[in-house]
DNA sequence: ATGGCTAACATGGTTAGA
């Protein structure tokens, strides 16, 4: 049986606005099918439809005023377009789901925690279990799904820069590792760790202290696949370039490839 | 060393990110 390449991407943009020279470039560049971008930081009615457009990709998206904002774009129809975990109350725009090329995609914006004694974090954990029982929900519904976004969350250690520095800090403590893990426990699979990858592999790096030029970063924005659509992943790579672009995103782009068997 | 930098909103300084 054939099958054709489809290539899928995240990426926190820190501000479309700011950064569409950047996905230009990128999407120049790259070969990408369908791509899920988080901190939007625009309402819908501002989204930048028409450069998106000129860029070869169609899609839909869920912003608000000043924070957050996700935005699901593909080069194929992006179908069953749903915004925000159904049935959980969230004023903050954090997800969107859609169907492309057969495959469930449900684009995350996870809540930062801020600290692990603050309320954010409160929210962050009942945020994650919300989510938690909407993948129960699309994994039932679709064959193929792919769960992608910022995270704010690294699973190990050995996506820490310092592990001992962050050790029962935001984004590393042992309640949202353990509800990353309950994902897992679906069935959803990091697909990165499924091939060898470079040392010191991470995602997003602090704008301050040259901490990219030090390497002082976390993998955080991650693509979780089903087993059926794991079963179908080629690789899964950090694209490090454009984080040594100027005035970059504090995240860089990730990518899996999928060999999807032609109709 | 609890800062360092960036973006939105606003137009000086706060909120938020991670």
């Amino acid at each position: 049986m054939s099958s054709t390449e489809f290539r899928l991407a995240t990426w926190n943009v820190n501000s479309l606005k700011v950064r569409l020279p950047h996905l230009t470039q990128w999407l120049q560049q790259s070969d990408i099918h369908a791509l899920g971008l988080q901190e939007t930081k625009t309402v819908d009615a501002e989204f930048p439809a028409s450069e998106i457009s000129a860029l070869g990709l169609v899609g839909q998206w869920h912003g608000q005023k000043t924070y957050n904002g996700v935005a699901l774009l593909g080069r194929s129809e992006v179908s069953a377009v749903v915004r925000g975990i159904p049935g959980f109350a969230d004023e903050q725009a954090r997800v969107i789901a859609g169907t492309i090329r057969g495959v469930r995609v449900i684009d995350c914006y996870v809540p930062n925690g801020q600290s692990v004694d603050s309320e954010k974090y409160a929210y962050k954990l009942s945020w994650l279990a919300a989510l938690r029982s909407y993948l129960a929900d699309e994994l039932a519904r679709h064959s193929h799904v792919a769960v992608i976004g910022d995270f704010n969350i690294a699973p190990e250690d050995r996506d820490v820069h310092d592990p001992k520095a962050w050790e029962g800090q935001v984004l590393v403590s042992v309640a949202e590792r353990e509800a990353l893990a309950a994902l897992s426990e679906l069935g959803l699979v990091d697909v990165f760790r499924r091939f060898e990858q470079p040392e010191k592999s991470y995602s997003w790096w602090d704008y301050r202290a040259m901490a990219f030029r030090r390497k002082a970063g976390l993998r955080i924005d991650l693509i979780l696949a089903n087993q059926a659509l794991t079963a179908l992943c080629t690789g899964c790579i950090v694209e490090v370039e454009p984080r040594r672009w100027e005035r970059p995103s504090d995240h860089a782009p990730v990518v899996a490839s999928f060999a999807l068997p032609d109709a």
